[in-house]
DNA sequence: CGACCATTTGATATGGATCAAGCGATGTGG
DNA sequence: CCACATCGCTTGATCCATATCAAATGGTCG
Protein backbone atom coordinates (compact mmCIF):
# COMPACT_ATOMS: atom_id res chain seq x y z
CA UNK A 1 0.00 0.00 0.00
CA UNK A 2 2.66 2.85 0.65
CA UNK A 3 3.77 4.25 -2.57
CA UNK A 4 7.08 6.49 -2.76
CA UNK A 5 5.88 9.36 -4.68
CA UNK A 6 8.03 9.58 -7.36
CA UNK A 7 9.64 12.57 -8.85
CA UNK A 8 8.59 15.68 -6.47
CA UNK A 9 8.99 19.27 -6.72
CA UNK A 10 10.14 21.25 -9.87
CA UNK A 11 7.69 21.82 -12.52
CA UNK A 12 10.35 22.49 -15.30
CA UNK A 13 8.27 22.91 -18.39
CA UNK A 14 9.63 22.94 -21.42
CA UNK A 15 7.34 25.19 -23.89
CA UNK A 16 7.46 23.90 -27.25
CA UNK A 17 5.40 26.97 -28.48
CA UNK A 18 2.52 26.99 -30.39
CA UNK A 19 0.54 23.94 -31.95
CA UNK A 20 1.11 22.87 -35.58
CA UNK A 21 -1.59 23.65 -37.75
CA UNK A 22 -5.17 22.94 -36.36
CA UNK A 23 -6.11 19.00 -36.88
CA UNK A 24 -9.75 19.41 -35.78
CA UNK A 25 -12.52 22.38 -35.91
CA UNK A 26 -12.60 25.18 -34.14
CA UNK A 27 -15.55 25.13 -32.80
CA UNK A 28 -15.24 21.83 -30.93
CA UNK A 29 -13.38 21.76 -27.49
CA UNK A 30 -10.72 19.63 -29.25
CA UNK A 31 -10.33 21.63 -31.86
CA UNK A 32 -10.26 24.56 -29.74
CA UNK A 33 -7.74 23.21 -27.18
CA UNK A 34 -5.77 22.55 -29.83
CA UNK A 35 -6.07 25.90 -32.31
CA UNK A 36 -5.42 28.18 -29.09
CA UNK A 37 -2.92 25.72 -26.69
CA UNK A 38 0.18 25.90 -26.34
CA UNK A 39 2.29 22.57 -26.19
CA UNK A 40 4.81 21.64 -23.27
CA UNK A 41 6.34 18.59 -22.71
CA UNK A 42 7.09 16.93 -19.28
CA UNK A 43 9.34 14.78 -18.29
CA UNK A 44 8.24 11.28 -16.88
CA UNK A 45 7.36 11.72 -13.33
CA UNK A 46 7.04 15.78 -13.38
CA UNK A 47 4.48 17.33 -12.08
CA UNK A 48 1.82 19.06 -14.37
CA UNK A 49 -0.01 20.75 -11.09
CA UNK A 50 -0.54 20.20 -7.67
CA UNK A 51 -2.83 19.14 -5.52
CA UNK A 52 -5.04 22.34 -4.38
CA UNK A 53 -3.09 24.79 -6.95
CA UNK A 54 -5.83 27.10 -8.67
CA UNK A 55 -7.42 25.29 -11.67
CA UNK A 56 -6.31 27.71 -13.78
CA UNK A 57 -6.20 25.68 -17.12
CA UNK A 58 -6.94 23.10 -18.91
CA UNK A 59 -5.06 20.21 -20.91
CA UNK A 60 -4.93 17.80 -23.36
CA UNK A 61 -2.18 14.78 -23.85
CA UNK A 62 -1.01 15.49 -27.29
CA UNK A 63 1.43 12.19 -26.49
CA UNK A 64 2.70 10.27 -23.97
CA UNK A 65 0.17 9.09 -20.59
CA UNK A 66 -0.17 11.43 -17.45
CA UNK A 67 -1.83 10.47 -13.97
CA UNK A 68 -4.01 12.43 -11.65
CA UNK A 69 -3.28 11.28 -8.16
CA UNK A 70 -3.42 12.18 -4.11
CA UNK A 71 -1.46 11.23 -1.46
CA UNK A 72 -2.99 10.59 1.91
CA UNK A 73 -1.64 11.42 5.02
CA UNK A 74 -0.03 7.59 5.88
CA UNK A 75 1.71 7.92 2.44
CA UNK A 76 -0.55 5.70 0.72
CA UNK A 77 -0.79 7.04 -2.96
CA UNK A 78 -4.56 6.77 -4.93
CA UNK A 79 -4.67 7.51 -8.49
CA UNK A 80 -7.58 8.95 -9.51
CA UNK A 81 -7.60 8.43 -13.99
CA UNK A 82 -5.02 7.82 -16.61
CA UNK A 83 -5.49 10.16 -19.63
CA UNK A 84 -4.11 8.85 -23.05
CA UNK A 85 -3.53 10.52 -26.54
CA UNK A 86 -6.67 12.66 -26.89
CA UNK A 87 -7.49 12.81 -23.42
CA UNK A 88 -8.70 16.01 -21.55
CA UNK A 89 -7.95 16.48 -17.97
CA UNK A 90 -7.61 19.34 -15.49
CA UNK A 91 -10.93 20.89 -15.51
CA UNK A 92 -12.19 21.00 -12.46
CA UNK A 93 -15.89 21.72 -11.17
CA UNK A 94 -14.65 24.12 -8.26
CA UNK A 95 -11.66 26.29 -8.98
CA UNK A 96 -8.68 24.18 -7.48
CA UNK A 97 -7.37 20.48 -8.45
CA UNK A 98 -8.39 18.21 -6.26
CA UNK A 99 -6.06 15.85 -7.26
CA UNK A 100 -2.19 16.36 -8.36
CA UNK A 101 -1.58 15.69 -12.06
CA UNK A 102 1.98 13.90 -13.05
CA UNK A 103 3.69 12.62 -16.55
CA UNK A 104 3.49 9.02 -16.62
CA UNK A 105 5.99 9.04 -19.20
CA UNK A 106 7.18 11.88 -21.11
CA UNK A 107 3.89 13.39 -22.16
CA UNK A 108 3.54 16.34 -24.54
CA UNK A 109 0.35 18.36 -22.98
CA UNK A 110 -1.68 20.84 -24.96
CA UNK A 111 -2.64 23.91 -22.51
CA UNK A 112 -5.12 26.22 -22.61
CA UNK A 113 -6.56 28.99 -20.38
CA UNK A 114 -9.62 27.66 -18.63
CA UNK A 115 -11.27 31.37 -18.93
CA UNK A 116 -10.99 31.15 -22.71
CA UNK A 117 -12.84 27.91 -22.48
CA UNK A 118 -15.61 29.30 -19.85
CA UNK A 119 -15.97 32.15 -22.24
CA UNK A 120 -16.53 30.56 -25.56
CA UNK A 121 -18.63 28.09 -23.55
CA UNK A 122 -21.15 31.24 -22.93
CA UNK A 123 -21.14 32.09 -26.41
CA UNK A 124 -21.21 28.39 -28.14
CA UNK A 125 -23.18 26.06 -27.26
CA UNK A 126 -21.74 23.02 -28.80
CA UNK A 127 -18.48 23.83 -26.56
CA UNK A 128 -20.86 23.97 -23.61
CA UNK A 129 -22.34 20.51 -24.27
CA UNK A 130 -18.81 18.94 -24.84
CA UNK A 131 -17.63 20.49 -21.30
CA UNK A 132 -21.08 18.84 -19.88
CA UNK A 133 -19.91 15.75 -22.02
CA UNK A 134 -16.36 15.96 -20.43
CA UNK A 135 -18.16 15.93 -17.02
CA UNK A 136 -20.81 13.13 -17.50
CA UNK A 137 -17.78 11.23 -18.91
CA UNK A 138 -15.37 12.01 -15.67
CA UNK A 139 -19.04 10.73 -13.36
CA UNK A 140 -19.27 7.69 -15.41
CA UNK A 141 -15.60 6.53 -15.06
CA UNK A 142 -16.01 7.04 -11.32
CA UNK A 143 -19.04 5.21 -11.27
CA UNK A 144 -17.13 2.71 -12.51
CA UNK A 145 -14.55 2.84 -10.70
CA UNK A 146 -16.54 2.31 -7.52
CA UNK A 147 -18.06 -0.89 -8.65
CA UNK A 148 -14.22 -2.27 -9.81
CA UNK A 149 -13.48 -1.55 -6.24
CA UNK A 150 -15.45 -3.29 -4.41
CA UNK A 151 -14.65 -6.81 -6.50
CA UNK A 152 -11.57 -9.20 -5.61
CA UNK A 153 -7.97 -8.57 -7.00
CA UNK A 154 -8.46 -10.80 -10.08
CA UNK A 155 -11.90 -8.97 -11.24
CA UNK A 156 -10.17 -4.86 -10.47
CA UNK A 157 -6.77 -6.63 -12.93
CA UNK A 158 -8.74 -8.21 -15.94
CA UNK A 159 -11.75 -4.62 -15.70
CA UNK A 160 -8.60 -2.44 -15.43
CA UNK A 161 -6.70 -4.67 -18.88
CA UNK A 162 -10.50 -4.01 -20.55
CA UNK A 163 -10.73 -0.66 -19.62
CA UNK A 164 -7.38 0.54 -21.18
CA UNK A 165 -7.70 -2.16 -24.65
CA UNK A 166 -11.31 -0.41 -25.07
CA UNK A 167 -9.83 3.28 -24.25
CA UNK A 168 -6.68 2.16 -26.83
CA UNK A 169 -9.20 1.04 -29.26
CA UNK A 170 -7.14 -2.19 -29.56
CA UNK A 171 -8.91 -6.02 -29.05
CA UNK A 172 -6.14 -7.67 -28.80
CA UNK A 173 -3.64 -5.75 -27.04
CA UNK A 174 -2.31 -3.52 -24.73
CA UNK A 175 0.99 -1.55 -24.09
CA UNK A 176 1.14 0.04 -20.22
CA UNK A 177 2.07 3.15 -20.37
CA UNK A 178 2.37 2.45 -16.28
CA UNK A 179 4.16 0.71 -14.13
CA UNK A 180 2.61 -1.76 -11.60
CA UNK A 181 2.57 0.11 -8.43
CA UNK A 182 0.35 2.88 -11.01
CA UNK A 183 -1.92 0.21 -11.42
CA UNK A 184 -1.79 -1.07 -8.25
CA UNK A 185 -2.12 2.34 -7.00
CA UNK A 186 -5.61 3.19 -9.46
CA UNK A 187 -6.75 -0.33 -8.47
CA UNK A 188 -6.66 -0.20 -4.39
CA UNK A 189 -3.97 -3.14 -3.99
CA UNK A 190 -0.41 -4.10 -4.18
CA UNK A 191 2.26 -4.18 -7.01
CA UNK A 192 2.88 -7.88 -5.48
CA UNK A 193 -0.88 -8.94 -6.15
CA UNK A 194 -1.28 -7.36 -9.59
CA UNK A 195 1.95 -9.15 -10.23
CA UNK A 196 0.75 -12.45 -9.23
CA UNK A 197 -2.57 -12.04 -10.25
CA UNK A 198 -1.15 -11.25 -14.14
CA UNK A 199 0.89 -14.29 -13.76
CA UNK A 200 -2.13 -16.70 -12.82
CA UNK A 201 -3.94 -14.95 -15.56
CA UNK A 202 -1.30 -15.90 -18.59
CA UNK A 203 -1.18 -19.43 -16.47
CA UNK A 204 -4.72 -20.09 -17.42
CA UNK A 205 -4.28 -18.76 -21.37
CA UNK A 206 -6.02 -15.77 -21.06
CA UNK A 207 -3.28 -13.36 -21.37
CA UNK A 208 0.35 -13.25 -22.63
CA UNK A 209 2.84 -11.19 -21.63
CA UNK A 210 6.04 -10.86 -24.13
CA UNK A 211 6.92 -7.91 -21.57
CA UNK A 212 6.09 -6.38 -18.45
CA UNK A 213 4.57 -3.74 -20.46
CA UNK A 214 3.01 -5.54 -23.18
CA UNK A 215 -0.33 -7.41 -22.58
CA UNK A 216 -1.62 -9.42 -25.50
CA UNK A 217 -5.46 -10.37 -24.66
CA UNK A 218 -5.69 -13.71 -25.47
CA UNK A 219 -9.00 -15.14 -24.87
CA UNK A 220 -10.76 -11.27 -24.41
CA UNK A 221 -14.61 -13.05 -24.06
CA UNK A 222 -13.18 -15.29 -21.06
CA UNK A 223 -11.67 -12.16 -19.74
CA UNK A 224 -15.24 -10.29 -20.22
CA UNK A 225 -16.30 -13.43 -18.27
CA UNK A 226 -14.27 -12.79 -15.40
CA UNK A 227 -15.84 -9.16 -14.31
CA UNK A 228 -19.23 -10.86 -13.39
CA UNK B 1 -21.23 -9.86 0.34
CA UNK B 2 -24.30 -11.37 -1.07
CA UNK B 3 -27.62 -9.33 -0.07
CA UNK B 4 -30.87 -10.32 -0.88
CA UNK B 5 -32.46 -7.71 -2.50
CA UNK B 6 -35.27 -6.45 -0.20
CA UNK B 7 -38.64 -5.40 -1.24
CA UNK B 8 -38.45 -6.08 -5.19
CA UNK B 9 -41.20 -5.16 -7.50
CA UNK B 10 -44.25 -3.30 -8.05
CA UNK B 11 -44.18 0.55 -7.39
CA UNK B 12 -47.49 0.99 -6.04
CA UNK B 13 -46.89 4.58 -5.77
CA UNK B 14 -49.47 6.76 -3.40
CA UNK B 15 -50.14 9.98 -5.38
CA UNK B 16 -50.55 12.74 -2.86
CA UNK B 17 -50.84 15.43 -5.43
CA UNK B 18 -49.26 19.10 -5.66
CA UNK B 19 -47.16 20.07 -3.50
CA UNK B 20 -48.25 23.28 -0.91
CA UNK B 21 -47.17 26.57 -1.00
CA UNK B 22 -43.68 27.21 -2.33
CA UNK B 23 -40.99 27.14 0.19
CA UNK B 24 -38.37 28.19 -2.14
CA UNK B 25 -38.13 31.11 -5.23
CA UNK B 26 -39.12 29.66 -8.30
CA UNK B 27 -35.95 30.17 -10.07
CA UNK B 28 -33.70 28.28 -8.40
CA UNK B 29 -33.64 24.02 -8.96
CA UNK B 30 -34.96 22.93 -5.73
CA UNK B 31 -38.15 26.18 -5.88
CA UNK B 32 -38.71 25.01 -9.45
CA UNK B 33 -39.23 21.56 -8.19
CA UNK B 34 -41.09 22.41 -5.09
CA UNK B 35 -43.55 24.86 -7.12
CA UNK B 36 -43.99 22.46 -10.18
CA UNK B 37 -42.88 19.03 -8.80
CA UNK B 38 -46.00 16.22 -7.88
CA UNK B 39 -45.29 14.61 -4.21
CA UNK B 40 -45.66 10.97 -4.33
CA UNK B 41 -45.20 8.68 -1.24
CA UNK B 42 -43.00 5.42 -1.95
CA UNK B 43 -43.35 2.78 1.01
CA UNK B 44 -40.00 1.12 2.45
CA UNK B 45 -37.83 -0.40 0.29
CA UNK B 46 -40.27 -0.19 -2.90
CA UNK B 47 -38.60 1.06 -6.33
CA UNK B 48 -39.06 4.65 -7.51
CA UNK B 49 -37.03 3.67 -11.10
CA UNK B 50 -35.61 0.83 -12.17
CA UNK B 51 -31.83 0.42 -13.35
CA UNK B 52 -31.42 0.38 -17.09
CA UNK B 53 -35.25 2.84 -17.33
CA UNK B 54 -35.32 5.76 -19.30
CA UNK B 55 -34.72 9.31 -17.03
CA UNK B 56 -37.49 11.15 -17.71
CA UNK B 57 -38.06 12.62 -13.76
CA UNK B 58 -35.88 14.22 -11.38
CA UNK B 59 -36.74 13.95 -7.78
CA UNK B 60 -36.29 15.51 -4.60
CA UNK B 61 -36.36 14.46 -0.73
CA UNK B 62 -39.15 15.78 1.01
CA UNK B 63 -38.73 13.16 3.82
CA UNK B 64 -37.50 9.81 4.67
CA UNK B 65 -34.26 8.49 2.60
CA UNK B 66 -33.62 7.03 -0.53
CA UNK B 67 -30.73 4.90 -1.79
CA UNK B 68 -29.55 4.17 -5.49
CA UNK B 69 -27.55 1.04 -6.26
CA UNK B 70 -27.14 -2.00 -8.83
CA UNK B 71 -26.88 -5.51 -8.15
CA UNK B 72 -24.17 -7.07 -9.88
CA UNK B 73 -24.51 -10.74 -11.96
CA UNK B 74 -23.63 -12.57 -8.91
CA UNK B 75 -26.34 -11.11 -6.57
CA UNK B 76 -23.82 -8.35 -5.24
CA UNK B 77 -25.20 -5.28 -4.59
CA UNK B 78 -23.12 -1.90 -4.31
CA UNK B 79 -25.25 0.70 -2.77
CA UNK B 80 -24.36 4.42 -5.34
CA UNK B 81 -25.72 7.04 -2.57
CA UNK B 82 -28.03 7.63 -0.21
CA UNK B 83 -30.55 10.86 -0.45
CA UNK B 84 -32.05 12.31 2.79
CA UNK B 85 -34.21 15.38 3.00
CA UNK B 86 -33.73 17.80 0.52
CA UNK B 87 -31.57 16.01 -1.55
CA UNK B 88 -32.02 15.86 -5.29
CA UNK B 89 -31.54 12.98 -7.32
CA UNK B 90 -32.26 10.85 -10.17
CA UNK B 91 -30.49 13.51 -12.55
CA UNK B 92 -28.81 11.54 -14.73
CA UNK B 93 -25.99 12.13 -17.79
CA UNK B 94 -27.23 9.74 -20.25
CA UNK B 95 -31.37 9.39 -20.61
CA UNK B 96 -30.92 6.57 -18.63
CA UNK B 97 -31.00 5.83 -14.97
CA UNK B 98 -27.15 4.05 -14.44
CA UNK B 99 -28.43 3.12 -10.93
CA UNK B 100 -32.21 1.71 -10.06
CA UNK B 101 -33.92 4.05 -6.73
CA UNK B 102 -35.43 2.69 -3.72
CA UNK B 103 -37.16 4.04 -0.94
CA UNK B 104 -35.02 3.58 2.53
CA UNK B 105 -37.62 4.33 4.67
CA UNK B 106 -40.95 5.08 3.85
CA UNK B 107 -40.20 8.42 1.70
CA UNK B 108 -41.97 11.11 0.62
CA UNK B 109 -40.57 12.54 -3.05
CA UNK B 110 -41.42 15.71 -5.21
CA UNK B 111 -41.09 14.44 -9.63
CA UNK B 112 -40.50 16.84 -12.30
CA UNK B 113 -40.41 15.98 -15.41
CA UNK B 114 -36.57 16.49 -16.61
CA UNK B 115 -37.59 18.14 -20.09
CA UNK B 116 -39.15 20.69 -17.73
CA UNK B 117 -35.97 21.36 -15.82
CA UNK B 118 -33.71 21.49 -19.06
CA UNK B 119 -35.97 23.92 -20.97
CA UNK B 120 -35.73 26.14 -18.11
CA UNK B 121 -31.90 25.63 -17.84
CA UNK B 122 -31.77 26.78 -21.29
CA UNK B 123 -33.24 30.14 -20.68
CA UNK B 124 -32.84 30.68 -17.22
CA UNK B 125 -28.81 30.49 -16.28
CA UNK B 126 -29.41 30.25 -12.65
CA UNK B 127 -30.98 27.06 -12.78
CA UNK B 128 -28.36 25.99 -15.58
CA UNK B 129 -25.67 26.79 -12.79
CA UNK B 130 -27.50 24.64 -10.48
CA UNK B 131 -27.54 21.85 -12.58
CA UNK B 132 -24.42 21.86 -13.30
CA UNK B 133 -23.62 22.53 -9.37
CA UNK B 134 -25.53 19.32 -8.79
CA UNK B 135 -23.84 17.09 -11.28
CA UNK B 136 -20.49 18.78 -9.36
CA UNK B 137 -21.18 17.41 -6.05
CA UNK B 138 -22.10 13.92 -7.31
CA UNK B 139 -18.73 14.17 -8.67
CA UNK B 140 -17.27 15.34 -5.64
CA UNK B 141 -19.13 12.79 -3.53
CA UNK B 142 -17.66 10.12 -6.09
CA UNK B 143 -14.17 10.80 -5.79
CA UNK B 144 -14.68 10.59 -1.90
CA UNK B 145 -16.27 7.32 -2.24
CA UNK B 146 -13.48 6.55 -4.61
CA UNK B 147 -10.76 7.17 -1.97
CA UNK B 148 -12.94 6.09 0.68
CA UNK B 149 -12.64 2.09 -0.70
CA UNK B 150 -9.39 1.68 -0.58
CA UNK B 151 -9.83 2.30 3.46
CA UNK B 152 -9.18 -0.28 6.12
CA UNK B 153 -12.97 -1.22 7.53
CA UNK B 154 -12.38 1.07 10.15
CA UNK B 155 -11.89 4.22 8.20
CA UNK B 156 -14.21 3.80 6.23
CA UNK B 157 -17.25 3.27 8.51
CA UNK B 158 -15.68 6.52 10.67
CA UNK B 159 -15.61 8.26 7.32
CA UNK B 160 -19.05 7.43 6.31
CA UNK B 161 -20.28 8.44 10.20
CA UNK B 162 -19.06 11.72 9.84
CA UNK B 163 -20.45 12.14 6.42
CA UNK B 164 -23.76 11.13 7.65
CA UNK B 165 -23.15 13.91 10.60
CA UNK B 166 -22.32 16.65 8.37
CA UNK B 167 -25.23 15.88 5.82
CA UNK B 168 -27.38 16.04 8.59
CA UNK B 169 -25.75 19.21 10.03
CA UNK B 170 -25.39 18.06 13.36
CA UNK B 171 -22.06 17.10 15.12
CA UNK B 172 -22.31 14.95 17.96
CA UNK B 173 -25.46 12.13 17.09
CA UNK B 174 -26.61 10.73 13.66
CA UNK B 175 -30.17 9.18 13.00
CA UNK B 176 -29.32 6.24 10.51
CA UNK B 177 -32.62 5.82 8.70
CA UNK B 178 -30.14 2.78 6.44
CA UNK B 179 -29.77 -1.00 7.83
CA UNK B 180 -26.71 -2.42 8.67
CA UNK B 181 -26.33 -4.25 5.27
CA UNK B 182 -27.81 -0.51 3.38
CA UNK B 183 -24.43 0.43 5.18
CA UNK B 184 -22.37 -2.40 4.12
CA UNK B 185 -23.39 -2.58 0.82
CA UNK B 186 -22.45 1.26 0.70
CA UNK B 187 -18.94 0.62 1.75
CA UNK B 188 -17.90 -2.14 0.40
CA UNK B 189 -18.17 -4.82 3.70
CA UNK B 190 -19.76 -7.15 5.10
CA UNK B 191 -22.94 -6.25 7.94
CA UNK B 192 -20.61 -8.67 10.73
CA UNK B 193 -17.64 -6.29 10.01
CA UNK B 194 -19.94 -2.70 10.20
CA UNK B 195 -21.32 -4.51 12.93
CA UNK B 196 -18.31 -5.45 14.60
CA UNK B 197 -16.41 -1.99 13.69
CA UNK B 198 -18.98 0.16 15.52
CA UNK B 199 -19.51 -2.37 18.62
CA UNK B 200 -15.45 -1.93 19.42
CA UNK B 201 -15.52 2.56 18.49
CA UNK B 202 -18.02 2.29 21.39
CA UNK B 203 -15.34 0.52 23.31
CA UNK B 204 -12.79 3.26 22.32
CA UNK B 205 -15.68 5.61 24.08
CA UNK B 206 -15.59 7.15 20.51
CA UNK B 207 -18.96 6.70 20.02
CA UNK B 208 -22.24 5.61 21.57
CA UNK B 209 -25.31 3.75 20.56
CA UNK B 210 -28.51 4.26 22.39
CA UNK B 211 -29.85 2.10 20.00
CA UNK B 212 -28.95 0.40 16.78
CA UNK B 213 -29.93 3.50 14.49
CA UNK B 214 -28.98 6.42 16.49
CA UNK B 215 -25.80 6.44 17.25
CA UNK B 216 -23.40 9.40 19.36
CA UNK B 217 -20.30 10.71 18.28
CA UNK B 218 -18.79 10.97 21.58
CA UNK B 219 -15.06 12.25 20.42
CA UNK B 220 -15.65 13.33 17.08
CA UNK B 221 -12.43 15.35 17.12
CA UNK B 222 -10.85 11.53 17.62
CA UNK B 223 -13.05 10.42 14.89
CA UNK B 224 -11.63 12.89 12.46
CA UNK B 225 -8.29 12.12 13.25
CA UNK B 226 -8.51 7.91 12.38
CA UNK B 227 -9.72 9.03 8.47
CA UNK B 228 -5.83 10.15 8.21
C1' DC C 1 30.51 -5.00 -16.36
C1' DG C 2 28.14 -3.29 -12.43
C1' DA C 3 24.52 -0.46 -10.20
C1' DC C 4 19.96 0.40 -10.04
C1' DC C 5 15.16 -0.12 -10.46
C1' DA C 6 11.02 -2.71 -11.80
C1' DT C 7 9.05 -7.01 -11.68
C1' DT C 8 8.32 -11.58 -10.20
C1' DT C 9 8.23 -15.20 -6.88
C1' DG C 10 8.21 -17.19 -2.21
C1' DA C 11 6.90 -17.49 2.81
C1' DT C 12 4.15 -15.82 6.32
C1' DA C 13 0.77 -12.78 8.65
C1' DT C 14 -3.65 -10.71 9.08
C1' DG C 15 -8.02 -8.16 8.21
C1' DG C 16 -12.21 -9.05 6.85
C1' DA C 17 -15.34 -12.73 4.86
C1' DT C 18 -17.87 -16.65 5.83
C1' DC C 19 -20.37 -19.85 8.57
C1' DA C 20 -23.01 -20.31 12.65
C1' DA C 21 -25.52 -19.17 16.66
C1' DG C 22 -27.69 -16.15 19.98
C1' DC C 23 -30.37 -12.09 21.21
C1' DG C 24 -33.49 -8.28 21.26
C1' DA C 25 -37.16 -5.73 19.02
C1' DT C 26 -41.23 -5.74 16.31
C1' DG C 27 -45.27 -7.48 14.59
C1' DT C 28 -49.06 -11.14 14.11
C1' DG C 29 -52.57 -14.27 15.18
C1' DG C 30 -54.93 -16.60 18.75
C1' DC D 1 -52.49 -9.39 26.14
C1' DC D 2 -49.48 -12.96 25.41
C1' DA D 3 -46.98 -16.83 22.70
C1' DC D 4 -44.55 -17.15 18.75
C1' DA D 5 -42.51 -16.16 14.32
C1' DT D 6 -39.61 -12.95 11.99
C1' DC D 7 -36.14 -9.78 11.18
C1' DG D 8 -32.19 -7.00 12.13
C1' DC D 9 -28.25 -6.85 14.84
C1' DT D 10 -24.46 -8.66 17.48
C1' DT D 11 -21.04 -12.00 18.77
C1' DG D 12 -18.11 -16.12 18.15
C1' DA D 13 -15.12 -19.45 15.46
C1' DT D 14 -12.77 -20.38 11.44
C1' DC D 15 -11.09 -19.60 6.78
C1' DC D 16 -9.11 -17.30 2.97
C1' DA D 17 -7.62 -13.49 -0.10
C1' DT D 18 -4.57 -10.15 -0.05
C1' DA D 19 -0.97 -7.59 2.50
C1' DT D 20 3.48 -7.77 4.20
C1' DC D 21 8.20 -9.12 4.45
C1' DA D 22 12.00 -10.99 1.93
C1' DA D 23 14.73 -12.48 -1.81
C1' DA D 24 15.69 -13.69 -6.58
C1' DT D 25 15.47 -12.30 -11.39
C1' DG D 26 15.63 -9.38 -15.26
C1' DG D 27 16.01 -5.24 -17.83
C1' DT D 28 18.23 -0.57 -18.54
C1' DC D 29 21.70 2.75 -18.43
C1' DG D 30 26.12 4.64 -17.33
Amino acid sequence: MLAQTPGRNGSSRQVAGRAGPAMAPADTLAGVIEVVGAAITFARNREIYGDGERADYVYKVVSGAVRTYKVLADGRRQIGAFYLTGDVFGLEVGDEHALAAEAVTEAKVLVVKRSALIGLASRDSEIARELWALMSRELARGQARILLLVKTAQERVVGFLLEMAERRQTVDAVELPMSRQDIADYLGLTTETVSRTLTSLENDAAIALPNSRRILLRNPSALRRMIV
